[in-house]
DNA sequence: CATATATTTGCATCAATGTTGCAAAAGTAA
DNA sequence: TTACTTTTGCAACATTGATGCAAATATATG
């Protein structure tokens, strides 16, 4: 844990290493209301500050569920300094509110005649196995 | 225009009409921020409860560009109370920042042994065809 | 056309979230 | 241990989303 972030550059506080252990608590992706009531105290800020520096490094990304709230995920390999790599879609389930990344779900090619295609995500919707 | 409104069981108050015609006079998506600064004066929630209505009826849908930003667009046809269905990816334009809905790039189709995908979204950046 | 009814607007107020500046605390390298 | 850089915690603020309510407006009905 502790070599996950500074092989990202970050400084291993006892506040991130806190933090990212929530994230290994939870199989899926986690809200923000989430980590907040699994931190004892904490300050706002510096959780803000903290999850914007995960993203930023490379250690989690940000999923937009719905049209409102989001979620946050730990990252496979190869992403860093927010050029992101994530070879998965995102599945909400409709159900059980569970966010997934679906690593077992093909990605498709996109191809257009004149715009060049750089990078793309995909969420998907609807239910997942245990609610199926 | 207003036609479109009453189809949708909006009644056409001046205001709406306004908005729409806003989002008429531009090709691809736009911000919060182009709408307010079309109009003269206006009220804040007046608009929020606006686009609100707007996107619960089926007559624009909202984009999320990148992480934080969002946009809104004009729907087609075939959009009604929430259960917008769009044929089409949204496309995000690097160099000058504007978002298309690309009708032009086919929806690949998405399959998963056990999870039931209902419906998915699409997000591309890269560079459109004038910056190209 | 006038009126009754339902919706919309404008205003006040509030909640949640994101952001910045700065000094103190803590981590890192020499 | 010291010097330097990053992070934390606090205050203060900006932005955005949301609700309640009375006045204004739109629609339907007689």
């Amino acid at each position: 844990m502790e070599k996950l972030l500074k092989s990202k550059n970050l400084r291993a506080t006892p506040f991130r290493l806190e933090v990212l252990t929530i994230f290994g608590k939870y199989e899926n992706a986690i809200e923000m209301s989430t980590i907040e009531s699994e931190l004892g105290n904490f300050d706002r800020i510096t959780l803000y500050r903290t999850i914007k520096s995960f993203i930023q490094a490379g250690v989690v990304h940000e999923i937009h569920v719905n049209g409102d709230s989001k979620k946050f995920a730990l990252c496979a390999e190869g992403c860093e300094n927010l050029h992101h790599q994530h070879d998965h879609i995102h599945f909400h389930c409709t159900v059980c509110q569970e966010t997934f990344c679906l690593d077992t779900v093909e990605m498709p090619s996109l191809n257009h005649p004149t715009f060049t295609i750089s990078s793309f995500d995909i969420q998907a919707q609807g239910i997942c196995e245990s609610c199926n």
